[in-house]
DNA sequence: CTATGGACCTGAATGC
DNA sequence: TGCATTCAGGTCCATA
């Protein structure tokens, strides 16, 4: 494969652009929201950022002003398409030394595998005082639960998203626990969540925003009990939840 | 070590 | 209409 490259992303390819003529994919994995591809020669990471979005296909139009990697391949070309360019593309020779290790090493546990599980979890938010909600985005205790579905877990289970994590019983961490897989798995069903122009590869959106419980309902009904939904700000983000149903 | 706020960057929506 | 402000799905980094 070959590839071209525009504007800068969140960190430089590590390696010349040049390098990677001649590689050969040979799989593609994920951990957390990281994009593993390993080629014959090192891994390719790749992250979408806030507004990334890849595309794939044998002919495309010409690259346009945020279109800022061109991957192309015998099979087709994968483009990167990233507006704010909080997305990054970084080579490394493997995932247990650096830039891989740096990016990687503090990530949580992923949330549909085994180890994700009800005691572990509770041990871990034990020790941590700040509020779950922040606990959850923070990735370094379960990963892939992002601003909506931490609320939409958090919803789900009737946890206050302002209580601090280490308050919360075994019993309610049970139910988080079940309520981010469940949140999570439906999520992936829908297709991912779209807010804006967000699209798959086919230019398809998702449809979890409309299957959102109380993300982005603010004064809304609770679908619940009917109490205008409320919207926090915890560290610069957007935190909706029903003070009804998650009184603590 | 944990917790917090700022930083990165652009575009769309909102307010005056 | 025009211009300024706010907000957006992430996560690293410096500071306390």
């Amino acid at each position: 494969m070959a590839a071209r490259f525009g504007l800068p992303l969140r960190w430089p390819l590590g390696i010349a652009p040049d390098a990677l003529i001649g590689r050969t994919v040979q799989g593609v994995g994920r951990r957390g929201k990281y994009l593993l591809m390993s080629l014959d020669e090192g891994v390719l990471l790749l992250h979408l950022g806030m507004s990334g979005r890849l595309v794939f296909g044998r002919e495309l139009a010409s690259a346009g002003r945020h279109d800022h990697m061109d991957l192309e391949t015998t099979q087709g070309t994968l483009r990167l398409h990233d507006p704010r360019r909080f997305g990054a593309v970084v080579w490394t020779s493997g995932l247990d030394v650096p830039p891989a290790s740096t990016l990687l090493h503090r990530l949580g546990v992923e949330p549909l595998s085994d180890a994700f599980e009800p005691r572990a979890f509770h041990a871990a938010l034990r020790l941590r005082r700040a509020a779950i909600k922040q606990v959850l985005l923070a990735g370094d205790v379960v990963v892939g639960v992002g601003n909506i579905y931490a609320s939409e877990a958090l919803f789900e289970a009737g946890i206050r998203p302002t209580v601090r994590a280490d308050r919360l019983s075994l019993a309610r961490v049970e139910r988080l626990h079940g309520a981010i897989r469940s949140v999570l798995e439906r999520a992936v069903e829908l297709g991912g969540s779209t807010l804006r122009d967000f699209a798959n590869p086919f230019g398809e959106t998702g449809h979890f925003q409309l299957d959102a419980a109380v993300y982005g309902r603010c004064g809304q009904a609770c679908l619940q009990c009917g109490t205008p939904i409320r919207m926090v700000r915890q560290g610069q983000r957007s935190t909706y939840f029903c003070p009804a149903c998650q009184r603590s």
